[in-house]
DNA sequence: GCAGCTTTGTGAAAATGTGCACATGCGATC
DNA sequence: GATCGCATGTGCACATTTTCACAAAGCTGC
């Protein structure tokens, strides 16, 4: 059998929800459990039980019927799987309010993505330290990509500079990333972005905000007393 | 016929989708553009044409056939939709790192969304001042919402914190919340959450970087040539 | 007013994701 | 070592989302 067979690929879904089971059942390893049911799993990602068994069967069969899951080596599994058994360095671009913060924020080191650098085109920037990093040049990015070994980028620029952090980005070697900027970013084939945009949520909330207040009027002009809202999305 | 009948109920996909194409017009519109086709205003979100005259199709028939969609009307009827002709202000829960970029961060207010206030539980940040705004205890959230009739909280604590942050929003009246903090959070029927996870966000890049080199260790023992891989996805 | 070109709006099909329901298989108990 | 109870893994039906393909409709020029 060879080492490790290119599995059938995972739903881009489950992919999506697997981090927060590993979230889940770091924590309750920590807590010393051992063993989990998927339904016990399933309240605590606040999904369906059978999503989660249907998720983790993906991943092969590494439960045990009338029992549960081992924690310990779900984990193992899921951290394997999401190619988190090493880490993988970032280079974070743009060292406005949003990059200083990212680049000071525990959360990454902690879970497997250490920052490898950060980088600002502003000369007045650099050499400022934030979060315990020197912003360099971002000429220096080549540099700081070959020698780390870093392969995920972040953009964390004004939306007008985000496409050619990109390309910088992408020229450099790096081949995902991560873009703050309110921009659609276009990559060559074989690059993957994922786009995270505080605006868009909020108007997302926003969206759900009005049509309480319209049911809510409608209900009273109506005398109707419902209105059931929505529950929580995760 | 009532001011505003409640339209049928958007998809959830497309309600995600809204925004883009509602910051992709605003920047047309600023370039002097006052027509759009579905295939331009596709091309600039970086989605299909044909889904974005479904999206569209579902707030009504405002394009013209053989000619496209009028910008600013466009524009005029995406903001009411998502109930952006008012601005919705919001509370940050939390003065930490990402509390404060998040205060300093001016695309919120650009955008529709002033920040009322932020606070935070430990005395010793009290009073000080970030992004221009003064940094209030936590006790003091009923009195923000209430005031300044705040519908919308952000949650940027410790994780350990999430909850208890959440409680107390929900508590002071606020319908909306939107956690940056790594945790599955309860709350009562009505209340609407998303969730913004960046170790979720990279944990996703890293699985299709993990894959990027199984194939390529695959390709290489097999000796075959290809992997295409995966393009962009916004 | 009619022909031809263009682009919308939308049924219908395909693809993807979700959730039920239950057969299967494992451990525990006697 | 046979029986029982329990939780997994999965077939299937349903829901949602995406994509295709084309008729309907507007604009232009004759």
């Amino acid at each position: 059998m060879p080492p490790h067979r290119t599995r059938r690929r995972i739903p881009e879904a489950t992919v999506a929800r697997l981090p927060v089971y590993l979230q889940m059942l770091v924590e309750q390893a920590e807590l010393g459990i051992d063993s989990i049911s998927s339904e016990g799993l399933a309240e605590l990602a606040g999904v369906n039980a059978a999503k989660v068994r249907k998720d983790l069967s993906y991943l092969g069969s590494y439960g045990t019927r009338g029992v549960g899951y081992e924690v310990d080596y779900l984990v193992y599994q899921i951290r394997r799987e999401l190619g988190l058994d090493h880490d993988w360095p970032v280079v974070i671009v743009g060292a406005g309010n949003l990059g200083q913060a990212l680049a000071g924020y525990g959360g990454f080191h902690e879970r497997g993505f250490p920052v490898a650098g950060i980088v600002d085109i502003d000369p007045s920037k650099v050499d400022t330290v934030v979060g315990g990093a020197r912003v360099r040049s971002l000429d220096d990015l080549p540099q700081i990509v070959a020698s780390k070994g870093v392969s995920i980028g972040v953009i964390a620029t004004p939306p007008m500079a985000a496409q050619a952090a990109c390309d910088r980005l992408v020229k450099a070697g790096v081949t995902s990333i991560l873009n703050f900027a309110p921009t659609v970013l276009s990559v060559p084939i074989g690059v993957a972005v994922r786009k995270v945009d505080l605006a868009v949520e909020l108007q997302i909330l926003s969206y759900h905000e009005q049509r309480r207040v319209n049911a809510l009027q409608s209900a009273q002009l109506h005398g109707v007393a419902a209105d059931r809202g929505r529950g929580a999305s995760a």
